[in-house]
RNA sequence: GGAGAGGUGGCCGAGCGGUCGAAGGCGCUCCCCUGCUAAGGGAGUAAGGGGUUUGUAGCCCCUUCGAGGGUUCGAAUCCCUCCCUCUCCGCCA
C-alpha cells in the first residue's frame, strides 16, 4: 500500500511513476473521491461530536436529578441522520480503499523502465561457465540416470508439476537446505520455523491478496487459510501489528520452508523437470529495517544470497528487473540467475526485493523513532537464498560427467556424509 | 471434539449503562532532593484518522477496551455471532 498522503498531495507524479509499471492510476477520479470522502467524514464526525456532547449533558443532568426527557427530545432523529451519513461514508471509503489495495509499489528511480524480462538489466556476472567435451544432459536425464528424480510417480500421487526425489539426490536436496541455513547463521540471521499455512490477513499484508488469489492454493476449511507461496508471507508477518524498539533493528530472519504455487497462467511453461513445480522448497531471508537503512540492507541481502552460489561454485549473473517485470510489492528487485548448461542460459534461482514501506503499511509494522518517539513504518526486504529445487537442478547439470555421475560440490561434501560423487544407477544409453 | 475460565494501555491489573481513553501498580522519560549508590518527591507517558496551520509544533474533533453486529440519547460495562488464549477431559504425531 502506498502512503495515502502521497496519493493526495502528489497524485499526478504517482500516476506517472506507476505508468512505468504499466499500471493506470486514475488520479482525477481518486482525488475527487478523496475530496468527497473528506466532506462526508466531516459530516459524520460533527454529528458524532454533537451526539457525544448531548449524551454527556444527559448524563450530567441525570446525575443531578433533572428531568432528562426534554434533552432526549433534542437528540431524537440524530441517530438516524448519523446512521445515514455513516452508510454514505462507508460506501465512498470502500471505493477509496479499492484504490489503496490495488496500487502496486512505486519503483525506485534506478529501476529500468521496460516491458518484460527482456528489458531487465544485467549488472554483472560471476564465475566461469563450465566447458563440456560431451553434450551435457539436462537435469531430468541426469536425475533418471542416478535414479534420483521421478516425476511420473509424483504425477500418480498428485498430478503434474510435482517430483519425487530419492537416494543421493534427495539427500543432496536436504544437504542444500542445511548448508544454506548454516551459512546464513554465520552472518547472524535468526533462524525461524514458521507455519506453512497463512490466513488471508497475512497474505494481504505481504501483498498476495486480494489481487493474486489465483496464484495460491486455498484450503476449503477454514476457507481463509492458504498454503504459503513463499516464506516471505509468514516471516514478514512476524512483525505485523507491532512497534519494534529501534535498537532491535535491523531484524534478520532466515527460514527454510516449502512453497506452494498454483502456477495459474503458466500452462505449458517449463513443463519438463523441476524448474516450475507446484511445491518447492526455499531458504528465505527477510530483513526488517529503518527506512534509512533499507538500501544498504538490500545490497547486503543480495550479497548474502550470492555467497551461496559462490560457495557452490555456480556461475550466475545479477539482473535488475525492469518496471513491468517486478512484483506487486517491490520497489526494486534483483534476480540471481544461475547458468544451466543444458539450456545454455541463465535461470532465476533467487529474487531479492526491497518492498520499502509497502508491506509494512499493510501489516501495521512499525518501529519507534528514537528522535521523535513516534512510531514509523519499517521497511521490509526479502530474498531467496536460494530456491532449493532450482539450485539442485543447477548442480546436477553443472557438475555432471559423461558417464552420468555427478560431483558433489566441496561445500556440500560434509553434508553428504563425506560422499564426493553421485554414481549412475542405469546405463547412460 | 466436550466442559469451564478469560481477552482492558509497553506490562500487570481495577472498572457501577453516563464528564472512562479508562483507577492503581510496574516499567520508561524529564525535573527536584540527597557526598556516591540506594531510597524519596513532582510531572509526563497508547495508536489511527480528519481539520486548522508554512509546519513532522500547538490546538480542535472523531475512532479504538479481541473482531463484527445489536439494544440505548449514551456501551469497556447489557444481548448475539465469531476469533484467540488458558485449565481439565477425549483424540492424535
Amino acid at each position: 500500500m502506498l502512503d495515502p498522503r502521497l496519493l493526495r498531495e502528489d497524485a499526478d507524479r504517482v500516476a506517472d511513476t506507476l505508468a512505468a509499471r504499466g499500471y493506470f492510476f486514475n488520479a482525477q477520479e481518486y482525488l475527487g473521491l478523496d475530496e468527497y470522502r473528506k466532506e462526508l467524514q466531516n459530516d459524520v464526525e460533527s454529528l458524532q461530536a454533537e451526539r457525544n456532547r448531548k449524551s454527556k449533558e444527559i448524563g450530567r443532568a441525570k446525575a443531578e436529578g433533572e428531568d432528562i426527557e426534554p434533552l432526549k427530545r433534542q437528540v431524537a432523529g440524530l441517530g438516524d441522520r448519523l446512521a445515514e451519513a455513516k452508510r454514505e461514508l462507508e460506501k465512498i471509503q470502500e471505493k477509496e480503499d479499492a484504490f489503496h489495495v490495488s496500487l502496486p509499489n512505486l519503483p525506485q528511480p534506478e529501476v529500468p523502465e521496460g516491458e518484460d524480462e527482456n528489458d531487465n538489466v544485467e549488472q554483472y556476472r560471476w564465475g566461469e561457465v563450465p566447458e563440456f567435451d560431451f553434450e551435457p544432459r539436462d537435469h531430468v536425464d541426469v536425475g533418471r540416470i542416478v535414479d534420483g528424480i521421478d516425476s511420473e510417480t509424483a504425477a500418480g500421487i498428485v498430478g503434474a508439476r510435482f517430483s519425487v526425489l530419492s537416494g543421493d539426490v534427495a539427500r543432496l536436496h536436504r544437504a542444500l537446505g542445511n548448508f544454506m541455513l548454516d551459512r546464513h547463521l554465520e552472518t547472524n540471521y535468526r533462524e525461524v520455523n514458521v507455519p506453512f499455512i497463512a490466513n488471508s490477513a497475512s497474505l494481504f499484508g505481504t501483498g498476495q491478496l486480494p489481487k493474486f488469489a489465483a496464484d495460491l492454493f486455498r484450503l476449503t476449511e477454514p476457507s481463509n487459510y492458504y498454503l504459503i507461496p513463499t516464506a516471505e508471507v509468514p516471516v514478514a508477518n512476524l512483525v505485523a501489528d507491532t512497534i519494534i524498539p529501534a535498537e532491535q533493528l535491523p531484524l534478520k530472519y532466515v527460514a527454510h520452508t516449502p512453497c506452494f504455487r498454483a502456477e495459474a497462467g503458466s500452462a505449458g511453461r517449463d513443463v519438463r523437470g523441476m524448474i516450475r513445480q507446484h511445491q518447492f522448497e526455499k531458504v528465505e531471508l527477510v530483513w526488517v529495517t529503518s527506512p534509512e537503512d533499507s538500501d544498504a540492507a538490500f545490497k547486503t541481502l543480495r550479497a548474502d544470497a550470492e555467497s551461496i552460489l559462490q560457495a557452490l561454485g555456480l556461475a550466475y549473473r545479477v539482473m535488475t528487473l525492469c518496471s513491468r517485470d517486478m512484483g506487486f510489492a517491490a520497489a526494486r528487485t534483483d534476480d540471481l540467475e544461475v547458468w544451466l548448461p543444458s539450456q545454455k542460459l541463465y535461470r532465476e534461482v533467487s529474487s531479492c526485493s526491497n518492498c520499502e514501506a509497502f508491506q509494512a503499511r499493510r501489516m501495521g509494522a512499525r518501529y519507534r523513532d528514537p528522535e521523535t518517539g513516534k512510531p514509523r513504518l519499517v521497511h521490509t526486504l526479502n530474498g531467496s537464498a536460494l530456491a532449493l529445487g532450482r539450485t539442485l537442478v543447477a548442480i546436477l547439470e553443472n557438475y555432471q560427467h559423461a558417464d552420468g555421475s555427478v560431483t558433489v560440490p566441496d561445500a556440500l561434501v560434509d553434508y553428504m556424509g563425506g560422499k564426493t560423487r553421485i554414481e549412475p544407477q542405469f546405463d547412460t544409453g
